[in-house]
This record gives C-alpha cells, structure tokens and sequence, in this order.
DNA sequence: ACCTGAACACCGTTCAAGT
DNA sequence: ACCTGAACACCGTTCAAGT
C-alpha cells in the first residue's frame, strides 16, 4: 500500500468512528469522506461498501468478544459463563446505534463483511451455550441461532429510546428464560 | 371535504397500502404520490408525516387489537389471554416490514401521529398482564411498558430475514419467561 | 380549497479523468 | 496506484403558482 493510501485509510477510520459515533450504523458516507478530507470514490476504494467499513470498526471488539468467550469458558461456571458474555455483547452493540440490525442482515448475507465476524460470534455464544445445556443450567429447547437472535433482540432494545432505561431489567427477564428456571433442582421438566 | 380531496385521499391510501408492503414502512413517499398519480404536495396535504400515513393504513388494525383485548379479558383465563393477544399483536406488526421501529419510536414521541394508538396498545397489554399477574400467572416484577418491549422485539425479530422462520419458538421463549414458570406451583419464589 | 411540480438540500454509487 | 469529483438516479420537504 502506498503511502499516502495508507494514510487515507486510517483517516478514513477514525472520521468513519466519530461520524458513526454520532450518526449510527447508517451514517452518511458522503459526510465521512467530506470530513476525511478525502473524495468520495477514495472511501470506496478502501472500504467498498458500509458494511467493510462497519467491520473494520468493530473489528477489534469483535476479537475481543471472541476471545473472552473463550477465556468464560475455561475459568467460569457454565450459567455465569453464558450469561456474562451476552452482557458484554449487548454492551458491545451499544457502540454504534443500529449496528444491531446489521449484524441480523449480515448473519444471513454471506456476501455481507460482517458475515464472518457474524458468524464467529454466534459460534462463540453457541459453545457456552452448549456447555450450559450439559451442566443443566439452560434449557434444552433452544440452539445457537435462537441465542443470538435473542440477545440481537436485546441489544436492539437497549438501542430503542423507549426502553433503553430498562434494558437490564429486559435483559434479566430474557436471561431467566435461557436459564431454565428450575431445571437444576428439577432435570425432568421439559418444556410446554 | 371537498369531493376531488376525498378522491384524492382514498387513492392515496390504497396507493399506500400496496407500496408499503412491497418496500416496508420506509417507502418512499415520492413513489405513492406517483403511483397514485397526485402530486406529492397533495399527498402531504394529506398526510403531513409518514407516520400520519401509516396511523391512516394501520387503523383498523389498532382498533380490532385493542378490542380483541377487551374481549379476552372477559372470556378467556388470564394467562391464555395474554399470550393470545402477544401473538396477535406481532401477527399485526407483521404487516408491514419495520413498523415495530416505528412504534417504538412512536410511545416516546407526543408529536407522532402514531403516538396515541401506541400508548392505547400497551395500555391494553398492560390491563392483561396486571391480571394475569392477579391471577398468579405472569410474574410479578414487570410492567405494561416492560410487555410493550418484549413483544415489539419479538416482531422484530419475526421482521428479521435470519429469525422469522423461528419466530414461534422465539415467542414460546420469552412467553415462558413472562409467564414466570412455578410461580403458580410455588407462589413464595420471587425475582432472583 | 385544493392541487401541482419545481426547487432545495440531501443521499449512495459509479467511473472518466487526472496525478 | 491511487485520488478526485462530476454525473446519475434517487430521497424528504417546502412553497409559489396555478385552477
């Protein structure tokens, strides 16, 4: 990469955070190559569509997210475990506004850019939740797709400005329903 | 109203109708004034927002929600009631793809057109789940604006390309947890 | 009274022309 | 190699001018 596209691209970043920042998942584009500094077709270029933009914004979440799945699951009691890391989730889509909705489009989209990084989270929250259902501590009926469908649902919750102010309470609400209430000190109830 | 404006607002409705299923509650208006072959000052002399136009569209269905509340409430039992009318009510927000969003928006903002319709639904759903928490069949620590946030995310969620095919069970999973599971077995549990 | 559509200020996306 | 910005096809919203 040449020098100057170097230097473009990270300008790129850090305008595309801030204006993300303000403006959510659907920030113009036009304004974070305005304020960038740089022409319109100079964004695209570096980043072909919002989602890649999107993408190397969170990437790092992303990584962190992953790797403290892995680090619950190796230090922490399978129902703490889970539920610990659907928090930090929902925290994490907090971010940007509408990022959420994205990430529930991409997941479908194997073209999309947060396709990948889509996937390795629910991969992610599916292993403990896995190892929750082996421990008794979540209930049976539900897998790894349901999951982030449930905690995508949160993390949209928390976005709305109408029940952002609840949005641990919410959460608590949908936690006591993957958690199975009951199912440890009674393993033969099943679900309705 | 003069017979031409009548004419007019008629067509403008149905016109409405069928763009909005086909492109969602985001429509253009631009594209309904055009099909409906009016000039696009007429239509938001009509219709001065997008949410006055959805209110006009949406109608009917709010009325025959908030009445099927009513009759619920005298002829079923309270749990049946509630989780009868929550599957309604996202059976309705079905319609029209990202009108969830805009209710949502709606209950916090008195200037929507939808504002009013919004806060008469979760009125209703409040009324069913203050008796079915009478009645010992919901659990205790929610409120109607709590149910108004559950249910709006589960028609997102059936919204969702990636979870509408498992919306049933999405629904069977948060219903579970409002309808508190073993506190009718065991009045004395409370929140944890 | 009501209707029309040009006008204004925006978009996303592409691509010929420049360096 | 990379950058630029005009061009194209769209938006929502307003409002002067018409009937």
């Amino acid at each position: 990469m040449r020098v100057d596209a170097q230097r473009n691209y990270e300008h790129l970043l850090d305008t595309g955070r801030v204006v993300v920042v303000e403006q959510g998942a659907e920030a113009s584009l036009r304004d974070v190559a305005r304020r960038a500094g740089v022409g319109l077709g100079t964004l695209y270029r570096h980043f072909p569509s919002r989602e890649a933009l999107l993408e190397a914004l969170l990437r790092e979440s992303f990584d962190k997210l992953a790797a403290q799945a892995a680090e619950l699951e190796a230090a922490s009691a399978p129902a703490d475990a889970l539920i610990v890391w659907l928090r930090d989730f929902v925290a994490f889509s907090h971010i940007y506004r509408g990022v959420t909705e994205m990430m529930m489009a991409a997941i479908e989209n194997t073209e999309s850019a947060l396709h990948a990084s889509c996937v390795r989270l629910r991969g992610a929250g599916s292993q403990l939740l896995t190892r929750a259902q082996a421990a008794g501590a979540a209930r049976p009926d539900m897998d790894g797709t349901d999951l982030f469908a449930l905690v995508t649902a949160l993390a949209w919750l928390a976005d709305q400005p109408s029940s952002a102010a609840r949005a641990d309470h919410l959460f608590d609400i949908i936690a006591s329903a993957i958690l199975a209430p009951g199912a440890s000190s009674d393993p033969r109830s099943e679900s309705a």
